[in-house]
DNA sequence: TCATTTACATACGGCCATGAATGTATAATA
DNA sequence: TATTATACATTCATGGCCGTATGTAAATGA
């Protein structure tokens, strides 16, 4: 095959990308085969294996390419939070955590196949490992955040900053598997996000 | 091979069912085959095929086995509601729905492969048709519950009993997801879980 | 007691996915 | 401009898993 120019490769590294999306989505990750990623992308197997070494790399460089935003942004939670309205500067930060999750449909995919499409098990496989450790960075800030909150006095809930960091990390996990399932009955988080989210910051946060 | 008594025939077919649990727990459904299950419980996968048809056959099995108080006691949330406290009696209520989940380990078992090993993707399988009929009821049930709630004047929350059921779903959705995951940062319901679930309780109900 | 059904074990065929090996035309590079 | 590395396509070998077909010994039922 001829090779190509470095910018055709980089458009076809997405187009694989956006192909195993695509397959994961409609059909699951165990039923979607490279093969398969590769025809979407108009590619063969030689393509996908060129730049990932197996499946579960696809899902890693998914995450890399398209959560940065999450990340950032749940780490500069503790950070937003103002000395002088902690409660509701908190709860904008929140709920532009949310609204971000809905209004950028590359992060919504990939945060929708990590949580409807990758298997916990006990016997952790690298991708399990991978996506752990940066699991791990949400708690360490949501915890870090109900820390500062605490210090400001804005924490109405009696609890540990590690509970409080549990509660509302579980409600976000719960409102966007919701969100992002593709059954019928579920949450609207356009129409009722902000109203969902308080009826928990409510309990937590004074003011 | 040997015909059973039908008394072994109903121990084979636990057994198998127990392998398949275990094995899906440790190493996922994709990476699980027949064969292995059979394996692990003495047999062989014709004793596999003779009881279920396939995979996810095996999986809805397991539902049916395990998740039957699960569906009693769901459907029976808004006959629980006590018009004379009908706020408290319903937060009892949620709380031995958890504990059930916490205390009864064949029932997380299921509840946990079905949290976190079946897919959900927009091709649906008819494992996924059977999940979401059984899904679909306990979301009437909550929604019977507030609507049975509010009746009694026992809502604090404005919003509508689907909106409501959803967001307590949703809640209890993540707080089990957590508990039952294999990872190292999660929520202890035995602990906490009363305090995590008045968190929301407390901005829903009235009393 | 004998025919039949049961509850598996075993064997078979076939496909398909994987991963590696190889081929190759063309950018990049020196 | 000659060389090399790249970005794939193609081919190959292998294995593994599935579904089914068949075998079979004992339990069941008449």
């Amino acid at each position: 095959m001829a090779r190509k120019t470095k910018e055709d490769t980089e458009r076809t590294y997405h187009a694989l990308l956006d192909a195993a999306t695509a397959l994961f989505i409609r059909q699951g990750v165990a039923r979607t085969t490279l093969a398969q990623i590769a025809a979407e992308a108009g590619m063969t197997r030689g393509a996908v294996y060129w730049h990932f070494d197996n499946k579960d790399a696809v899902i890693q460089a998914l995450w890399l390419r398209n959560a940065d935003w999450l990340h950032r942004t749940i780490d500069e939670l503790p950070d937003r939070i103002r000395p002088s309205q902690p409660a509701a500067s908190f709860r904008v930060a929140v709920r532009n955590l949310v609204r971000g999750v809905m209004n950028q449909p590359e992060l919504a995919q990939i945060v929708r196949i990590v949580m409807h499409n990758v298997e916990l098990t006990d016997e952790q496989t690298e991708l399990q490992r991978f996506l752990a450790i940066r699991k791990e960075g949400f708690y360490l800030a949501m915890e870090k955040a109900f820390k500062v909150l605490r210090k400001y006095n804005a924490v109405k809930a009696t609890g540990t900053p590690e509970l409080l960091a549990n509660c509302l990390l579980s409600y976000l996990h719960g409102l966007v598997h919701s969100y992002l399932s593709p059954e019928v009955r579920k949450i609207d988080l356009h129409k009722d996000g902000d109203a969902a989210l308080d009826y928990l910051l409510d309990s937590l946060l004074i003011e």
